[in-house]
DNA sequence: GTGGTCTAGACCACA
DNA sequence: GTGGTCTAGACCACG
């Protein structure tokens, strides 16, 4: 489980490592369950203070991804999404627009975005599935 | 051309007007060449400081949206994006890998995610094509 | 003697703790010399780690209002108050003062402030004369 | 406008500030409307860094005591309280009760402790009072 | 050992 | 000039 950050990104710390997160339990390398790393071995191989850890983490927690047990660790949680059909299609259709913005700000096609949506579909869900084979093992 | 912020949102109100100036060009309500409204009459019809206007402005011509004719106005320019085709495609990919994550953790299945994007590009393409309608007239 | 620990309440178990016997000790539920719950079985029944009492119990002797005598178990003083009266006096209007200003700003007026007070004078000197009555059989 | 902190005191400065705010409030020295000292100025006169007045000011803002306009200051509000009676006197009850526990655990009998009720109210009352009057001329 | 809080310094967004 | 955010270090609460 290893996380990495970039300092010159220009986008918070915390905020990489809470997407890395997001991504990882998309593609299945985390699953429900699954604890969290500790923030301060974290914090150690990242070489970035424990707060800056754990402020990524209380983001997760504040949107129902993980949850946290004061002196256990933080753990994925079974995600059921509280949120009601229509409050979620709209915080979707949000991202679908930036994507969609920038491939025509891009220059990229009908034809080509849809390939490359289709592409990453295929990407995350061979992950996930994997993940789903080794779990069984 | 009426834009609208929100004082509430969190988001920087010069972001939150780049981006609908963004949008806008991608709808074809605003087209290459159209010059975007001056400072001060904007200003005064959004109640906000021209300061917050200049900073979008100059935040779009940093990247090349527009381009700024010093005591004419600015312009919406035709975007050629400098970047290479590779840079392009990256970019692109993380705005639709952010999307692919949120759908997967709204626990939105693959149909009904190509269907909405789907809906969103036919939604800008017949903006667009009413603008260019409205342009020929 | 049973006591109730609130996990999602914020403030500290042990703290909870340590309020809870100060407030049976200020109703007689808890009469000088009466023994309180031993370690073992009373982390047993709230299910919180015996450190976690053994603190309260430390937090409430450190103050004065029990004694530990090793291998016996925890009793409440006769509780003398070895503060002066000038310093108890001030410890009482900063409570006090407290809970003025709480009902300034709950525009709770001079009357209903007064009779809130009385109601819980009567409260406690109730429960404690209960205790008292049933202390003598 | 001066407030007072103690680095001994144990209990975190920024809530120590914050009361003294609410005190402020609660005895008229500050009145609906008027701004609060800016953070910067502030800071430098309590020798304490900027972010700990500006987490006091949170922390009244999250309880409706005042408003925070970005970039033109603090204020305090109007102070409608828009929570319920009954909730009201579950929090005002609280306050009440930790000072009747304080009392008894001091053996401040129910006379002496009613007369110091209604000397702080009275107190409370003077102050604010006078300010009304002040605020008149 | 775990996570949480308080304080701080540097930098950013905005008027 | 205003308040807000991000990162950090030291210390605390808890098991």
């Amino acid at each position: 489980m290893i996380f990495q950050v970039d300092f010159q990104a220009g986008k918070p710390v915390y905020l990489q490592l809470a997407d890395q997160i997001r991504h990882a339990a998309a593609s299945g390398r985390l699953r429900p369950g699954d604890a969290l790393p500790s923030l301060r071995p974290l914090a150690e191989e990242l070489r970035i203070n424990r707060n800056t850890i754990a402020k990524a983490y209380a983001e997760l927690e504040a949107q129902g991804v993980i949850e946290t047990l004061p002196g256990k660790g933080c753990f994925l949680k079974d995600n059921h999404s509280a949120l009601t059909q229509q409050a979620r299609q709209r915080l979707l259709l949000t991202e679908i627009d930036e994507a969609v913005v920038m491939a025509h700000q891009l220059r990229v096609d009908r034809e080509k975005f849809l390939a490359l949506v289709a592409e990453r579909l295929d990407y995350f869900e061979s992950k996930a599935s994997a993940a789903g084979e080794g779990a069984k093992k």
